[in-house]
RNA sequence: GCGCCUGUGGCUCAACGGAUAGAGCACUAGCCUCCGAAGCUGGUGGUGCAGGUUCAAUUCCUGCCAGGCGCACCA
């Protein structure tokens, strides 16, 4: 069932090539691709392009006697009931046209397999950990947490369908100067409820929350000195809820005041030293980042003894691997950038690989209300929260808009416009296509069944396009590992829904001859599968109806 | 000053180094006696600037211009 045409063909290119004496010139090998546009055939290759600067001789010629040489092979190696034909287009490419029989042989597979057919077995069960989120619990989750929930969550499911064993993590920040910093907001907060004039510091958390958990604490009776924990712990309550409904789960949520209290802090100091890439001056010590390309040496115990957040960092990313996995995946906000090398150097020091962390820095969204950006502090309160989001465009649209854009990208996002034209946001021109599907599998005779099912009767450009559209769906999530950019499913779902819409506005698929409304349905069923498939690894509900 | 991200039609964005740079919105001309018109078809309109590498550059490199974000013994 495996379906190796691709390697298959690359094979065929490589003996023709041998025949010819030109295998040896190839050093980047044989690259064979889907064709930009599918009126260059269903598989392409360069190599007559690549070849023509060595052998000095115009790449149309060395094209055309390499399609006369696979043309012999072709027959000769009985391949022929594949590939209809191979032949030079444009300024030399060599393109392969397969058989409508492969195709209807890949349908096939997906409306008996189902989703399934889809996968590809790329992570061969590499224990891989996406630590994503990571929001101090100090306030409700921003728009740019809410980008990189969304990003975490849907890489990890595509990681996971390709066979990786995944978890997501959250890394809880729940002790540290931000969290006495919210005790003390809370403390004050608390004193003017009870009626006491306070001075209010600027570097405070400002945000209504902080009185309802003033009075909240007060109920309870929390002692002063525990009010740091007590909000925080109500804060991550919120935080939870919020993620929940965003549709987003994690696996582990692993506590920075645990990670402390566990010694393995001291531990990784210790295995630093003896490696010697510790050192002490001006009082603080120091870890020796540049011996793996960092810009700087970096503190990790500053002058008056206490630790810089790069400590527990270290360790927490040491016990990443000591906990068995192997790859690690963090998503980072921009203004972490510069922590890259520092972190990357610290494994190293380990002795792992710099490729064994993956960082993706998810850039922020910028809010527009009304068309005017809006200015975000935490600690004024002053931001667009996922909540807020969530309530006004909902779970659908706001997981769709935050994984439409490249990763990398600045995302604009206008929250009026939003929900203004939320009727024509693409999430819905996707939904309305598998919604389409199902509508038309409602209203089909019972009688009609998949038992003697003829695909061969699938010729029409447009039923071919849907099928070929649905086979780039593993393509699609090759290149999502490779960029480590889930954003690609989004473009595709949209292509895939367009090709749809475009077979359903030219061809019936009820009331034909049965035959052909049978392969039809089929057809349908398949790209439904697909359908459904990527909009589960987006985390988007997949309507029957609208 | 250094680092990262981004410059593509009026607006928001696509395009593993490939073939005629694609969509949506907006503007505009059409398509429902027929499986969902939240759809389809046509039209107008575009790669910031200057070099370089390449058979081939929106893509890679250098410089410039413009915008965003970072450059702590903060977290």
């Amino acid at each position: 069932m495996h379906d190796n045409i691709q390697e298959k063909l690359i094979a065929l290119v490589n003996l023709c090539l041998e025949d010819l004496g030109w295998l040896k010139e190839c050093k980047d090998g044989v690259l064979l691709d889907f064709p930009t546009d599918n009126r260059f055939g269903d598989f392409t290759t360069n190599i007559a392009l690549k070849l023509s600067k060595l052998l000095k001789r115009a790449p149309q010629s060395i094209a055309a006697e390499l399609v006369a040489s696979l043309q012999k092979e072709i027959i000769k190696s009985n391949l022929s009931d594949l590939i209809s034909q191979v032949k030079v287009e444009g300024v030399g490419f060599v393109n392969f046209y397969l058989n409508d029989s492969y195709f209807h042989a890949r349908l096939r597979e997906i409306i008996t397999c189902g989703k399934e057919a889809l996968r590809l077995d790329l992570g061969k069960g590499k224990k891989t950990l996406i630590e994503f989120v990571s929001a101090n619990p100090t306030g409700c989750l921003s728009v740019a947490h809410a980008r990189q929930a969304a990003v975490g969550d849907c890489f990890a499911s595509i990681l996971s369908f390709l066979n990786f064993d995944i978890s997501r993590e959250y890394y809880l920040n729940d002790e540290g100067n931000q969290i006495n910093i919210l005790g003390n907001s809370v403390a004050l907060r608390l004193k003017e409820l009870q009626g006491e004039k306070i001075d209010f510091p600027e570097n405070y958390y400002q945000g209504d929350y902080i009185y309802d958990i003033a009075r909240k604490a007060d109920e309870a009776k929390i002692k002063n000195t525990e009010l740091g924990d007590f909000a925080a712990d109500s804060i991550l309550k919120i935080i939870k809820d919020e993620l929940k409904d965003f549709g987003v789960n994690f696996d582990f949520w692993y506590s920075q005041k645990e990670l402390a209290k566990s010694g393995k802090v001291e531990w990784a100091f210790k295995q630093l030293k003896e490696q010697g890439y510790l050192y002490e001056q001006d009082g603080a010590l120091w870890f020796k980042s540049t011996a793996f390309g960092d810009d700087k040496d970096r503190v990790i115990v500053k002058s008056d003894g206490s630790q810089t957040y790069l400590a527990p960092d270290i360790a927490y990313h040491q016990d990443k691997f000591n906990r068995g996995f192997s790859w690690l995946i963090n998503l980072w906000g921009p203004d972490h950038h510069g922590y890259i090398n520092r972190i990357k150097a610290s494994i190293e020091a380990f002795g792992h690989k710099s490729d064994d962390l993956s960082v993706i820095i998810v850039q922020l969204a910028t809010i527009f209300r009304d068309g005017k950006p809006l200015q975000m502090s935490t600690r004024r309160g002053q931001y667009i929260t996922l909540r807020e989001v969530l309530d006004e465009v909902g779970k659908d649209a706001a997981r769709f808009f935050f994984l439409m854009r490249r990763t990398s990208s600045h995302l604009d996002f206008d929250l009026e416009v939003a929900k203004k034209q939320s009727a024509e946001n693409p999430v819905y021109y996707v939904q309305y296509a598998h919604a389409r599907i199902c509508s038309i599998l409602r209203s089909s005779p019972a009688a009609l069944t998949d038992s003697d099912l003829n695909l061969s009767v699938l010729k029409e450009k447009e039923e071919l396009d849907l099928i070929k559209k649905m086979l780039q769906f593993k393509v699609v999530l090759n290149i999502c590992l490779i960029t480590c950019d889930p954003y690609m499913v989004t473009v595709y779902l949209q292509e895939l829904s367009e090709t749809f819409h475009k077979f359903y506005d030219l061809h019936r698929v009820l009331g034909q001859e049965e035959q052909v409304t049978c392969a039809r349905l089929a057809l349908i069923k398949g790209a439904k599968i697909v359908l459904a498939a990527g909009l589960e690894l987006l985390g988007i509900t997949q309507p029957e109806k609208m």
